[in-house]
Order: structure tokens, then sequence, then C-alpha cells
DNA sequence: CGATCCCGCCACATT
DNA sequence: AATGTGGCGGGATCG
């Protein structure tokens, strides 16, 4: 049989003739069937491989067996080279549609026969572009290999770069799943948001100035720029399944590098990109170091993506000429606007119909899609119900995989979340420089999240936030996961305050807490993206919401209306002009509408800002809590549809007022915001801290990366239970270091303290806890320390102290303190799921480990938190 | 001769 | 240690 195959294969057209076998695993099970392929069905005769479809299947039914297929390589080799020429017929057969001109040239086995793009293609045709959200289509690398008669190795070319996509997730060693193009217009639309923010300015500069520029602005990239967008991996929050093995890794350049690649092209107004262009900014690394062989082989891995990309239809080579000559390049020629899914060819997509609630404004809508892509699965805090979660949950939902979309989804709420928040606050602020990358740190109750969260995929939108700059991605990584193990429950507890250290006490049934600082460090290069963002906003108003929004809205999430994006950029510009400008936060009352607000109109956020010695009170406390979540999920639905779209600024919501008020009052002081969320946000309560005063200026200057903390996220759920202490960065005596600059982006500390009932949290954006910054905050803030995280055991036992370092991260030491009480025993993150609910802290496994580490706080934030129920509820209810 | 990019060594991660 | 992953760059081919 298999010579079979290989004999078909061997004569196949040079071109995309080849049959391949499409069905083949599509069942989950890990057994393949031999089933016939459904799939034929569905899928979209795209290929032109259709016609063998019979041939396919047969084939692939006998693949099952070939394990031998190292044996079958040979076979494979052998046979196609030899062969080849020999048996052309097979191919007439097939090859009926198109006579390839060259019919001859696939004689040898030229090395164009051997393409990854070739390849690619065969791998695609093995699957339908849009399965049926039943089946679970798995895809084993040996099998797939054996049956292209390749190495291994260029099956993980292939799969990296669709892995990049969404369109299959490592599922277990050796497997991936197979998810199709469903979800591929949510990724792009995400990528596209990930691209403005990170690339924006940067294409646009290269657009309209060329290659002069470049150089320069290729290097000035670098310092701002570069260091971001190393680091983590853009990920974005996925649809569903989300490899969890895949993040800790390495770089996984390939993947990256892939998302990357994409971006340029959603971001590039002409769609058109050019290898060099692309080398050149995708080249990380140290800024100067030799690029000549690291230029080379980037593009060597362009090649390596365009390929892939070129087979799924998504680019096509050009040549572009400009005054120099002719260079390579890349069209895009795939979907542009993703207002909605482009793909889905089935109804029943989730995306398909936007969610009744959301309409308003364009960004509303844009942003719920982008989270859309997770798919309201999710968030649990945000509860975003989704009827129809379709597809992609299957996948996440799954209780025993590993991975979790989730994540995804929780990410990109928490993204907009950030967005909103840092919009606010750049708003509030003086300095609307903007904002610094936020570092989020989501407490989430899922084990699951935390799991599939990477710190990458989060953070990658949060870097976005800054926007022209890069952010220290590693950095808004570390922080969530610090967040996270904040978010462990504590139960009440009770304000307390650190005598010497700010903190902000607050004994929040859920809540979030943002606390951030604005700073505006890279105004300068914010400013051409402002720029463009005003224009495109300008332009826009509707159709490109999503985007526009995105795209300013890494900032600040304006409404979509213009005049609102006007303010921003203008705020931008005021920025930028005075850099000098310490970050008062000033909140503009309108504009500060948080998102909160929004999600708890009728609740009414209580916001209580105290610049004062940091201590925020919350008066809501009572904050209704959770409860409320587990009653409405429809509400919750449409709040969090009002919440991603929280952007609008429309409703204001008195407590913002409020907030604005005092942060006025204090531009200096770190500015908390609290609001109690209602229903369908309820659970979520957010904090903005905006301290930073000056030395978040300082920060800019310092060029670290421009990250301040700026926010952390509890969700609700989790914090519910415990008090949270917050201290803001600038307080900080120690970092105080005039240049509160770097303090600013610091640390982040949590301690939870595992007390009996109530575990306390702090955090702190002050690097104070963190010895190593407060002893030399002028040097560290000079230097971009690593970002570490430290979670410094305070309990002996039950505390896990994880360090994080981010080497991209630009300093923000984040110092987490977990405390767990003794009964947390360290879950897996697999077996997170629903049962242990209470475990959650203990994690203890992996100090290092930041990914254990986020699952481990994922854990303990589960508790019975009404999140969780939430979660499971709609997890459920969808199923 | 420059553009492409296959091939597979080898390092690092996981089991 | 074995095996899975995947970075990386030499050098072969293509055009």
């Amino acid at each position: 049989e298999n010579i079979f195959d290989q004999s078909r294969m061997a004569p196949k057209t040079p071109i995309k003739n080849e049959p391949v076998d499409l069905s083949k695993q599509k069942g989950c099970t890990p057994e393949r069937n031999p089933i016939t392929p459904v799939k034929i069905a569905d899928r979209p005769q795209s290929d032109p491989w259709t016609p063998t479809a019979n041939l396919k299947m047969l084939v692939s039914a006998a693949s099952p067996d070939m394990r031998d297929r190292e044996k079958k390589k040979e076979l494979f080799r052998a046979i196609e080279n030899s062969e080849q020429s020999n048996t052309p017929d097979s191919l007439q057969y097939d090859m009926v549609d198109d006579n390839m001109v060259d019919e001859f040239e696939k004689q040898r086995p030229s090395r164009k026969q051997k393409s990854l793009g070739l390849l690619c293609q065969k791998f695609l045709a093995r699957y339908p572009s849009y399965p049926l959200s039943t089946e679970k289509t798995t895809i084993s690398l040996d099998e797939v290999a054996s049956i292209l008669g390749v190495e291994r190795r260029r099956i993980y070319d292939i799969v990296n770069v669709l892995e990049s996509l969404h369109l299959v997730s490592h599922v277990a060693k050796n497997q991936y799943c197979w998810h199709g193009r469903h979800n591929l217009s949510q990724t792009l639309k995400t990528l596209q948001e990930a691209g403005e923010l990170q690339y924006g300015e940067l294409m646009a500069f290269f657009q309209h100035k060329e290659q002069d520029l470049e150089y320069k602005f290729g290097e000035r990239k670098k310092d701002t720029i570069s260091h971001s967008q190393d680091r983590p991996l853009l990920d974005f929050p996925e649809p569903d399944c989300s490899s969890a093995s895949a993040s800790s890794r390495k770089d996984k350049s390939l993947r990256i590098m892939s998302q990357k690649f994409v971006m340029l092209f959603l971001v590039s107004k002409t769609k058109i990109v050019t290898l060099d262009v692309a080398a050149k900014i995708l080249i990380e690394e140290t800024q100067d170091s030799a690029d000549h062989s690291k230029f080379k082989t980037k593009v060597r891995r362009l090649y390596d993506i365009a390929n892939v990309l070129t087979s799924l239809g998504l680019i096509k080579k050009v040549h572009v000429t400009e005054e120099r000559g002719r260079k390579p390049a890349f069209k895009w020629i795939g979907p542009v606007e993703f207002p909605g899914k482009t793909d889905e060819p089935r109804g029943h997509s989730p995306t398909s119909n936007p969610l009744p609630g959301m309409q308003r404004g364009a960004c509303a809508p844009h942003q719920i899609r982008g989270t859309g892509k997770q798919r309201f699965t999710r968030h649990a805090s945000f509860n975003i119900a989704q009827p129809c979660e379709g597809t992609r949950r299957k996948v996440s939902s799954e209780p025993n995989s590993p991975h979790q979309k989730r994540p995804d989804e929780y990410r990109s709420n928490m993204i907009n979340l950030a967005a909103v928040c840092r919009q606010k606050i750049a708003e509030d602020t003086r300095n609307p420089g903007i904002a610094s990358p936020l570092s989020l740190l989501p407490v989430p109750g899922d084990s699951e999240f935390c799991v599939n969260t990477l710190p990458q995929a989060v953070f990658p939108v949060v870097q976005a936030d800054v926007p022209s700059l890069s952010l220290p991605n590693g950095v808004s990584s570390q922080t969530l996961h610090p967040s996270m193990p904040a978010a462990s429950k504590t139960e009440n507890g009770k304000p307390t305050l650190l005598p010497n250290q700010p903190f902000l006490c607050f004994p929040s049934s859920s809540l979030f807490m943002l606390c951030g600082s604005l700073q505006e460090n890279n105004l300068r290069e914010t400013l051409p993206t402002t720029g463009d963002v005003g224009n495109r906003s300008a332009e826009a108003p509707t159709a490109v919401p999503p985007a526009a929004c995105q795209k300013r809205s890494s900032q600040r999430c304006t409404s979509p209306s213009a005049p609102v994006a006007d303010e921003e950029p203008a705020a931008k510009r005021q920025t930028m002009e005075e850099s000098d400008v310490p970050l008062s936060l000033v909140v503009p009352k309108k504009s500060f509408e948080s998102p909160k607000a929004e999600s708890t109109p009728g609740s009414g956020c209580t916001s209580a800002v105290h610049p004062e010695a940091f201590h925020l009170d919350l008066t809501s406390p009572a904050a209704p809590e959770a409860a409320d979540k587990d009653s409405t999920k429809p509400l919750d639905t449409q709040e969090q549809e009002k919440w991603s779209q929280n952007k609008d600024p429309d409703e204001p919501s008195p407590g913002k007022e409020q907030i604005s008020k005092e942060n006025g009052q204090q531009p200096f002081l770190p500015q908390y915001l609290y609001v109690q969320p209602t229903t369908g946000l309820s659970s979520c309560n957010f904090l903005f801290s905006a301290n930073q005063a000056p030395g978040s200026i300082s920060l800019t200057a310092s060029q670290l990366p421009s990250l301040s903390v700026p926010y952390v996220m509890v969700p609700s759920a989790a914090l519910a239970s415990f008090p949270f202490v917050c201290s803001p960065t600038t307080a900080s005596p120690v970092s105080s270091v005039p240049d509160g600059s770097f303090s600013a982006a610091t640390s982040m500390n949590f301690s939870m303290s595992g007390l009996a009932s109530t575990t306390p949290v702090f955090v702190g954006t002050t690097a104070v806890v963190t010895p190593k910054v407060s002893p030399v905050p002028s040097v560290d803030s000079q230097q971009p320390t690593h970002p570490t995280l430290h979670l410094s055991p305070v309990l002996p036992r039950s505390c896990s102290a994880v360090k994080l370092d981010s080497p991209m991260c630009m300093g923000h030491p984040v110092t987490l303190l977990k405390l767990q009480q003794a009964s947390s025993a360290p879950l897996t993150p697999k077996n997170i799921r629903p049962a242990c609910h209470e475990a959650f802290f203990k994690t203890p496994g992996s100090l290092g480990d930041p990914i254990t580490w986020k699952k481990n706080a994922g854990t303990q934030t589960r508790n019975a938190s009404s999140v969780q129920r939430r979660l499971e509820i709609s997890s459920t209810s969808p199923d």
C-alpha cells in the first residue's frame, strides 16, 4: 500500500496535484480509523486533490499501520526519486484537471518537489478546512511524516506555523489537533490588533518612508521596540485549544516569527511586505549584534514561513520594484477585514452572530470579536456566556485536555480590560502618554487559564498597549503570573496596611485590581503611531472600528466615535510634548468610564481612590460579590460585551467620575479605581492604580522598556476571598528612586499569606519587596533589570515561591508571595479542572517554571469562587 | 550570482 | 538515556 501511495505521490505533479489523503485521523480516538472520510464532503473542495479523494482514503486507511515509517521513508524517497519518472501514469489519472505543462519537470525529485510549500499543501489536503465541530482530528506527527514521506523535522516546520495561526494545536507529544480555519479570522484579527499596536507605526513608517528611514527607524525601534517584541510570543488569545506545553519552552521563534510576519501583513496598508523589511523588523535580538548572519538566518526562516502561508492561501509571492531594484516580497491575499469571522462557513460558529447585546460602538463589536475568538467561553469572571462556543469550545472544553482554551479567552478579556483601563488611565493621566505597558495579573480562578494562558499570549496584547513601543512582553507576562497567585483566595481580609510600604489593602470580594502606572516613555515613538491611529480612527468610523479601536486602544480604547479618538490622540500628543510631565493620572470623567462601570451600570460601581497613603478603601466591600454572577449569565454576557467594548466612552459611571476627581486631586499619588462589579462583571472589580508620579517619566527617559506595571487584575473570584493589597510603585521608599521610573516597572509584589481564613495579597508595584530592586534602585532603573518575579514563599511550607525572570522584560521585577494554607496540594494543571478547586495554590512543583507557576496560580484561584461556578456553568451549558 | 530554502546536525526540553 | 522539538546555518538549486 505504501508503495502505492508513494508511487502516486511521486508522480504527483509538481504542483499540487498530488493526491493526498485527507481522511484519516479525524477521530479523536487515538487510533486511527480508516473511517471514510466524512470530510470529503465537508471540506471545501478547494483542494486540487479532491478528485483523488478515493485514493487518499485508501491510503489513509492503510497508513495507520505503517508504523514503520522509517522504512517507508526510505521507500518513499527511493521510490520517488526513481519512480517519478517512471510512473507518471498515476499522475495522469489524477492530473486530469491540470496538465501541468511541465509535468516533465516533476520527473526528478527536483528540489521543488520537496519544497516545504508543496509539503504543506499535501499536509493541508489531508484535513478539512472546516472540520465539523464534532469531530476532532488528531494529527500524529509520525504518521503524517511517514505518509508524506518526509522527516519529522519538516512537519514541525509546517505545524509550527499552522499552530501560530491556530489551525492546529499541540495536544501532546507527537500529537496535534487539527482545528481548521474556523478560527482563522479571529486569529487574524487578533494578530492584526496586536500588530497594530506593535508594528503599526513601524509599518506605516516603512511604507511611507521607504528604506532610508527604515534603517534609522529600525535602529530606533530596536531601542524601543525590539526588546518588547521578542519575548513573548505574541500569542493571542486563542480559541481553543491551546497547547499547554507550548508556551514555556524556548522561544519557538518560528511560531512567534510567523505571527509577527502575519501581523506585518495585516498592519500593512499595501498588504505587501518585503522580505528584507520583515526580516529587519523581526530581528530582535540584540540590537546591534551581528546582523548579517542573523539577517540571513531570519530570511531563511521567513521563507519557511512564507511557504506555509502561501500554501494556506494567505499570501503570495510578488516582487516589488523599488528604486534599487526588485525585491522579493509577499502580498497578503487572505482576508483583510475581520469584522466577523471570515472564514467560517458555517453559521454555527459562535462568532457569526454578534452578540445581540453588542452592537454599539464599533469598538465594542470588534473587541468582542476579538474576544470572541476566544470565544467567550471562558472567562468566568467575565462570563461571557456565549451560547455558541461551538467549535472551539469543544476542544477546549474537554475536560481531559490539558490545554484549555479558556485561558485565551480569558486573556482576551483581560486584555480588553487592560486596554480599557489603560485608556482611562491614560486619559486620566495627564500624560496621556499612554501607556505604559500594563501588566495584567489575572487571577483567574481556573487553573486552566493559567495553563493555557501563556504569559505570552496575554501579554502580547498587553504589550500592544504600549503602542509604539515594544512592550516588554516578558514583563507583562510575568506579571500576570504573579497575579495569579495573588488571586488565590483568601477569605476576607481585612484590609491591612503595611507600615513601610505603601500598600493598599482591600478586603474585597472579588475584584480586579489594576495597578498601573502610566508612563510615557516612548512618547516619541508613540507619536507616529498616534498619528496613524488618529487618522485611522477618523477614517474608519465604523467599519474598521475594531481595528481602529484596537490600535488606539492599545492605550486607550477609545470609543469608536471619532471624537473620542481625537481626544486620545491629542492626549498622547500632549504627552509627547510633555515628556517630562510626571504621570499624573488625570481622569477625565467622561472618558473615564471604566469598563467596569459600564459593566455595572446598575450596580454602580464604586470606585474609591485614595491617593493618600495608597490606602484604598473598598467601600463596596460588599461587593455584591460574585454571587450575582451566578445568577445571570446572560447579563454577564452582555456585560462582557460591554466590557470588551467598554471602550465605549459613552457610559460614564459615577464612580468613575469620582475617581477621576480624586485622581485629579492627586495626580501623583497612586490612584486606584475600584469598581465593583455588578452583575455580569459582577465579580470583577478593578483597581487601577496610577501611581507613578514622576517616576514614570523617568522611566521613559531611562529607556527602560516602558513598562510600568500598570495594572493588576485580579479575578474577582479569587480575590473575593482575600484582601488585596497594592502598593504603588511610587510610594515605595526604596524604589523611591527618583526615577520611579524604573520603579514603576519594577515590581509588583504579591504576597499571599495563607492565613487561615484570609489571605492578604499584596501587590506592590514598587520594587521594594524585591531585594534587588530596592538596593540599587537607581541603577536598576537604569538598567533594565530583568524583570523578575519573585515569589517568595512567605510561609515555609505552604508557600511556594517562584521566580520568573524574563530577560525580555525590562525589568519589572515582581515579587510574588504566595502563602497558602497547608491544605493546598499541588495540582497538576491538567487535573485542575473542576475538581480540585481548592488545591490551587499548592503547586510547588516547579518553582522556577513560570508556567507552572501560572498553573498553580490558576488553580489557586479557583476555589469555589463564584467565578468558577460560572465557568463551569458556562462551559457546560453550551455543551 | 543572488534568491530560495532543503537538509539534517545538534542543542535543549520532556519523558 | 531516549525521545521529542525545533534553532540554525551550510550549501545545493533555482532562476
